[in-house]
DNA sequence: TATGAATGAGATTTCATTCAT
DNA sequence: AATGAATGAAATCTCATTCAT
């Protein structure tokens, strides 16, 4: 971290500083959005927080929308991986154990970026780059929890919608527990969502 | 107060004329909101669809916030005359069909309302009165779904979570639905969510 | 005040009530300068303390400014009143009790006018008509006295700026004990006025 | 702090450039308040003057009255400074050459802060925080003063309204003079207040 | 690479004045 | 004679982005 080791003449470290940077910018924006939300962030915020001034925020990051891109790739990276390790539904207890598993893994990926999934469904961002990505990445993960839905869901039951709802209900459900709205504990939400979903595919 | 001048007979012209400039404008905001969202939106772009002038928006609202939460209050009212309405959850068809007809109202709700419920539930505006005005009306309407759903609950199963996990499907779907990211019949919509919240109360 | 009075058809008190209407409008105006200084103080202030409205405002003054010339131009009388009964100025006790009792008439048409004299000798307001009103009112004021200190003027003294600079002390100090900022008894102020004008004429 | 940046040797750039503009501004500030007045005085005069834009003006002051505000206090020192530099008041020539030497300090600072003195006691701005800065300067002034005629002052003469009445002299007249109200040279002005003052605590 | 000063377009807000009734 | 709603020009203020060093 001693700035003074990179002596003038030499270049020192060819490109790790930037990257670190960078990095710094990247965290600082996800600490950012979290507490203000996507529009109300100010590249000061932004700046302040990563210890860096104006211009260097420029220097890696064409504007705003473009970290907040950045972030939302890594995100997106997180919950395509998520979506493939959904295993078949069933009704089982060992399949309902399995379901609460992979509920759990959705919440903690929430815990960590709740923020940029919320900002990026916000109708608000929605007619530019940024809300279509996301809404590519949530019909993606939608897409994966439908075909699994769709090979159990009785014959009442449209499997799309059925998905979607529940896709919404994990992400909102999420976002009124972190955001502090109401005050539940992480493990009786796990439990009450793999309850709620595989009730409602296999009867209590 | 009575003015010697507006006698019984005259038109009342007193007052009338400002409340309609006030309805205008709260209903160019609704628009607005709708179209751009709260933040993109401009207090520009609500008096141009008011046909009024700057000067006319700041004679009936302190400035934008005020103007939302006007809205929001209207809201409010709605949802809770609509939280009153929902009747005791029952196994029966008849139950569901019950149940059915009061998610439609709930959703034609949100088709007027929309925006709005979108809005405050942001964190966005979170810090403030408006934020706040919606987390009491969502969970003063989570409590009355939440005293139904306790009057059926199975023990295995978090009541209060669960009224919080449905609202917030009911919520977020329409969102979803609503905002055009997915194309979904508002019918089939409703359908479903009477199927799944019943059947993660009933069983299927 | 009963407006019932006046019905439909019949004028009633043909211009009395539009008099009385304009005093309540000068009144309020005093107050309002008073109160904000001329340039803080709105239009809208005046109306409401006046409990009437803008429309009616307009009706009787073309705009802020001819306000306060009107109420300017009443100051101006009582000034010019106040300037022609300034005796010759004397050394004998007499004199200096007729002066002091001049004093005390300045101070109490300072009390009841202050704030227009304060606003109209203020720079911001300088370059309109409403300023130089002032200043030829001031001009007047000043003339007069000097005329009745060059005639006892010692040699050594310019009377011309001495006049000046009695009418400064006598403004001004009447501006801080009016205005709050020191604490003064009236009639010690009176009293110290006469003896360090009379002193600085003729002596202690 | 010390960045390994700014090593001895190079110019000190960092905060320099800043520096100058806030100077500039304050400059600019001082100008326009003299041509136009405080309350008449728009920030786009301002930053006209001082040749830079809005957005940096903002950079420097809030708004125009923390612009105000900075300029009052170096006015503040300076007169503090003043008063401390008036020595003993003696009936003696030479006495009164010393009174006189600081009445044309006191009217050379008018001179150059006028603007700033005028508009720190007007009414107008008297609610506030600068108010209550110019009310205490003057107060500290005026106490100065209150000191040295108490140490003379016939026991006739209340020393602290004759003091009182002497700053409120120095200033007003001052005032009409620096505004162009009238037309006055400034070394007759200075004599003619000496003479006045002087004579009234030691005779003609 | 990094900095912090500067920019200016655009948003918000105020308020004297006019207008329809 | 009186009202209160409406107006819009002008002022204030914000902030993403660029620039000089």
């Amino acid at each position: 971290m001693d700035r003074c080791l990179d002596r003038p003449g030499r270049p020192a470290t060819p490109r790790a500083r930037g990257q670190l940077t960078r990095r710094k910018l990247l965290d600082a924006g996800g600490q950012a959005f979290a507490a203000k939300g996507y529009h109300a962030t100010r590249v000061d915020d932004v700046v302040k927080l990563a210890r860096t001034s104006h211009g260097t925020f420029y220097l890696y990051f064409a504007n705003k929308e473009e970290l907040f891109r950045a972030l939302a790739e890594e995100v997106a990276t997180a919950m395509a991986d998520l979506a493939t390790s959904l295993g078949p539904l069933e009704p089982s207890a060992r399949g309902r154990a399995a379901l609460r598993s992979w509920i759990a893994d959705v919440c903690a990926l929430y815990d960590d970026y709740g923020p940029v999934i919320r900002a990026w469904t916000e109708a608000e961002i929605g007619g530019n780059e940024v809300g279509r990505l996301g809404t590519d990445v949530l019909t993606q993960f939608t897409r994966v929890v439908y075909r699994r839905v769709e090979e159990v869901a009785p014959p009442d039951l449209d499997a799309g919608i059925a998905a979607l709802a529940l896709v919404a209900m994990l992400e909102r459900l999420n976002y009124y527990v972190l955001s502090g709205q109401v005050d539940v504990a992480v493990d009786a939400m796990v439990d009450t969502l793999a309850r709620v979903i595989h009730g409602s595919l296999f009867g209590a």
